[in-house]
DNA sequence: ACGACCCATGGTATCGATACCATAGGGATG
DNA sequence: CATCCCTATGGTATCGATACCATGGGTCGT
């Protein structure tokens, strides 16, 4: 079709000809178009346009080693949980020619760690991590690096490089206590084994807290499948009515199982929250569509995604840096709030 | 650390050297090991173990013109709908070690061309697609490449090389003959505007279908925020009552507004099926957690992404042949689920 | 026992875009 | 009017892994 290259494939050479400029311009024009003259900017953009360029991502980031990829490992995208922070991430990165690279983990730190050897071969320039649970090799593998990284979800001392989000054990003990104050006396958590899972661990351990502020004995339920379906909220209600003195209140580890519990206990006729106080984490759209609406703790999930997305950019921007002054942990805080399940 | 290489970055040289061999018996040991003896592979695993060695894929990737990526496109990552599909591809894919990548358009057909141009450059080895509908340019863009491209989540003719998915007008045609069968007269069809969204029109196509088969008049409720909240569920139900003469059953173009619709049904009063029949689309879990739980017609979401993955893989396998042979299209049905609602 | 063949391994050129340095031309300044 | 500097542009080496081809030593068959 256009020059006389052998396989067919555009290059940046086929362009720079058709143009009659060099390389370096065509180069020029498209990463830094302020260096080019207006002039020259179009003849070389019709000739992209005429020959269908696409520029060879690989070739670019060998030689610059530099990419435009931010590699990030979430749990899973089955449901909702995650799917605001990604999308807020993305498109944040993409206001910046940045290109998101996904890959799941299913909750496996071991899957994690394999992961993310993967993704570090696409030479990302930034990583991003939900939570602040990791392999030990990730955390010296990402710090050899020196790469930027941003763990999310969750706070920590001493994050990785840095870490976007709110105290997942704060947030828990101020929505255990907000339930006591309405009164509620015999307040059950339910939760995914905590060993299996970090941010779950962290709002049990807030359940815990609260509860001994209290004075009161701590009530636990363990969820199957992690605790991130309806079904596991319907069985974790049959439980709890099985029990001799079951509880007033309960608060799930998330909102999916608490919607999973509220719309058990409307089968089954069990008042919510005349019998049965509920309360779940998160305020997903479910938490306000469920019957009764679910009272929740709100979490900044986009903002998080977004506010991550920021990070990089900026520090990218400033030429990696070490991050002198830069605020290494950034709290976006939660809000209760109240609905009729609590 | 290790040998003497300026950046402090491992590169396969440094691993060779230190397990005494060629860099192409290390690149051997990585991407084809039966072709290195156990002994000299033993070496150097060793080698890379204890340099920590990450390979790069972006030289791999130019060298070979081959890379391990996967490109995916959906409409969005916000609600469940797609998740299905882009786990099971994600999951079908890594057991071949490909990676996935993804990113969401926003159900815009003008962002998904821009986002495929990213995408090329980083120079995948198939390109998956959700839908049929797409603008001319990335049709042709992607016939011209000749990589393997599989379009999901609908049929069609002539796709652009293959797809994997089911007819959206036959299951919404077969789901309101149902309805009738049921003795619903005034069945209603509730969707997103049908330009904003092909699988959607083609639903309603079918709807139309039936209903002309049927001998009845169509009555079309359109839906706000693309019909994929709970919310717009929920004003459909009211701008439902508000007519002269309602309908007594609405078929909703997914499951999501359906379950919104039902769960605005619970809070008004409104008896479901008994004045108001609800039926949805997709099977989700959604459907299974409603009050009543939904009648729906049951896609094999994850499915299409496995079988995508399969598709991909064995093409890739056969050596880019021409799909002399192969199905083009592969239907995987769909089945109407009867509940409770309808 | 000898040639044919195969398996394991290595040397070197190469993929395509960009960094680095060089240079030509034009306007500003003394 | 000469010098300086800045803007626009180009030449060439280079990033790191892999394809291609070559080679040596062992095995097998007759």
């Amino acid at each position: 079709m256009t020059s006389g290259s052998r396989s067919g494939r555009v290059r940046m050479v086929d362009v720079a000809q058709r143009a009659g400029v060099g390389t370096i311009t065509v180069s020029r024009a498209l990463r830094t178009p302020q260096q080019v003259s207006q002039e020259v900017r179009d003849r070389v953009l019709a000739a992209m346009e005429a020959t269908g360029y696409v520029p060879n991502l690989a070739a670019g980031t060998l030689k610059s080693q530099r990419s435009r990829v931010v590699a990030a490992i979430v749990p899973t995208l089955r449901n909702t949980i995650f799917a605001e922070t990604v999308e807020g991430l993305a498109d944040g990165l993409r206001e910046h020619g940045l290109q998101l690279l996904i890959a799941s983990s299913g909750y496996s730190l071991e899957a994690e760690e394999s992961i993310l050897l993967n993704l570090l071969g696409q030479q990302p320039v930034a990583v991003v991590l939900t939570g602040i649970a990791h392999a030990p090799r990730v955390r010296s593998m990402l710090r050899s690096r020196g790469l930027p990284v941003v763990e999310t979800w969750d706070l920590c001392d001493d994050p990785i490089d840095r870490a976007v989000g709110f105290s997942n054990l704060e947030a828990a003990r101020r929505m255990t206590l907000t339930l006591a104050d309405r009164g509620y006396r015999r307040i059950a958590f339910a939760g995914a084994p905590p060993q299996l899972e970090h941010r779950a661990a962290q709002r049990l351990a807030g359940y815990r807290q609260a509860m001994a502020e209290l004075g009161r004995a701590a009530q636990i339920i363990t969820l199957d499948n992690l605790g991130v379906t309806f079904a596991s909220g319907e069985r974790a209600v049959g439980q709890l009515l099985a029990r001799k003195r079951p509880p007033d209140a309960v608060f799930f580890v998330n909102d999916v199982v608490a919607f999973g519990a509220a719309q058990a206990c409307l089968r089954l006729g069990v008042a919510v929250p005349g019998q049965l106080a509920i309360a779940g984490f998160g305020d997903f759209e479910l938490a306000r569509a469920s019957n009764p609406p679910l009272t929740t703790v709100r979490i900044p999930g986009e903002q998080i995604g977004r506010t991550t997305a920021r990070l990089i950019v900026e520090r990218l921007d400033a030429g990696d840096l070490p991050l002198a002054g830069l605020e290494r942990v950034v709290d976006l805080g939660f809000e209760i709030i109240s609905r009729e399940s609590a």
